[in-house]
DNA sequence: GTTTTTGTAGAACTAATGTTCGCCTAATAT
DNA sequence: ATATTAGGCGAACATTAGTTCTACAAAAAC
């Protein structure tokens, strides 16, 4: 990209402010009103100027048909997350029926750009309460956005409900010969071992947010 | 708003999606093929409803002249958040010279919704590296977000460098008679206590954020 | 000095696109 | 049974809006 002379410039900068304002594309007629050029065909001169240096992209024969780089590709990568509940210690996990799941029905949404869940669909968070889970660098109050799967891979932290013991926790779930190491992901920890029949794994761990004053 | 039947449901996604992949809105035919809908005034009635219903806004006589309500007012709240550096025990934080401070130029950025800033500005993030921020909820690997300040009120969450230890360290910050008391943010682990000369805050912790797997 | 390139201007042309109107069917109300 | 309303269809119409062509002047290149 080079640097743009005034007049391309200014188009540059009207064509971001009308949309900011009216929601859509100007037209080159909008945009000769709009910076006091004199002819459209000057107009479509310079626009295309502006996509030859790739600041915008144009769709010939199409109304109002620019696009501005930048712009709509950043757009694209936004997540609305529900949060359908709270986390504790001694609370299963209240799991989402995923047919019944209606995301523009939940009382409330986090927006998360998409490269946090990188990509991951069914992505659903809990608010932790309590500090039973600062073995895992969890505090209270802090969001968990979680991926709805039944199995996890060893390594892999999870939220994991202990039948016998009644509570739910996060840890490293490691799978071993007869049984299951739950390692906590605070590494000065010591892990504690379960058997296999005694956990139910209710999701993987995607991410962590902590939102402070 | 109405619950909306299917046709204009229909509609309204279509409109969504186009808008998302193409970076302007459609006209009336392009969801007449784009929803299978056999004439521009079927389109033009369900539009109106949308409209009536608080979807959409319309302007008259412009071509693709559709608002997606909810959609340009939502794209404003987000923030590209540079990642200047590292945080580790043993280094003083890399704080940015706020003149020379170009977000365009710096290497890595992190984009969050401004709602976990809560709408602050001057925010950048760091890494953290190693496993000393632990007592803090902090993990290797963890991105903190800070406000560069150079003095906090009691209570909050700082990033201090300890001059005589060489080491920066996250803890809550309490200037109490005579000395300054460092609490870790986990609860069962003891607070230290230091002489005041011996701090300096170089920033505000707004935020931790965990990616796992 | 001449030629070429760049930037601007105006107008005409054509395609794209919103609007309107008459007509039709089915469901509901009177 | 008849009137009314919602929903849909298709064509014609009028305006909007992108494209193109000619012309002109200033700057740059030769």
């Amino acid at each position: 990209m080079k640097a743009l002379s005034s007049r391309p410039q200014r188009i540059a900068n009207f064509i971001h402010s009308f949309w900011d304002e009216r929601g859509y594309p100007p037209t080159i007629r909008d945009i000769v009103s709009g910076c006091g050029i004199s002819s459209t065909s000057v107009v479509n001169y310079n626009l295309n100027i502006l996509e030859r240096e790739g600041y915008i992209r144009r769709h010939s024969e199409v109304a109002r048909g620019i696009e501005l780089l930048g712009h709509s590709l950043l757009s694209k990568d936004r997540l609305q997350v529900p949060i359908i509940g709270q986390i504790a210690a001694g609370e299963p996990i209240p799991v989402p029926a995923p047919d019944t799941w209606d995301i523009t029905a939940s009382s409330d949404t986090l927006e998360v750009t998409r490269d946090l869940t990188r990509g991951r669909e069914g992505i659903y968070a809990l608010k932790v309460r309590g500090w039973s889970m600062v073995d895992a660098l969890v505090s209270d109050g802090d969001i968990v956005l979680m991926e709805h799967v039944n199995i996890v891979d060893n390594g892999e932290v999870a939220a994991i409900w202990l039948k016998t013991e009644r509570k739910a926790t996060l840890k490293k779930f490691y799978a071993e010969s007869g049984y299951i190491r739950l390692q906590p992901a605070n590494s000065q920890m010591q892990p504690t071992y379960v058997e296999p029949g005694d956990v139910e794994i209710q999701g993987r761990v995607v991410a962590v947010i902590r939102q402070l004053a």
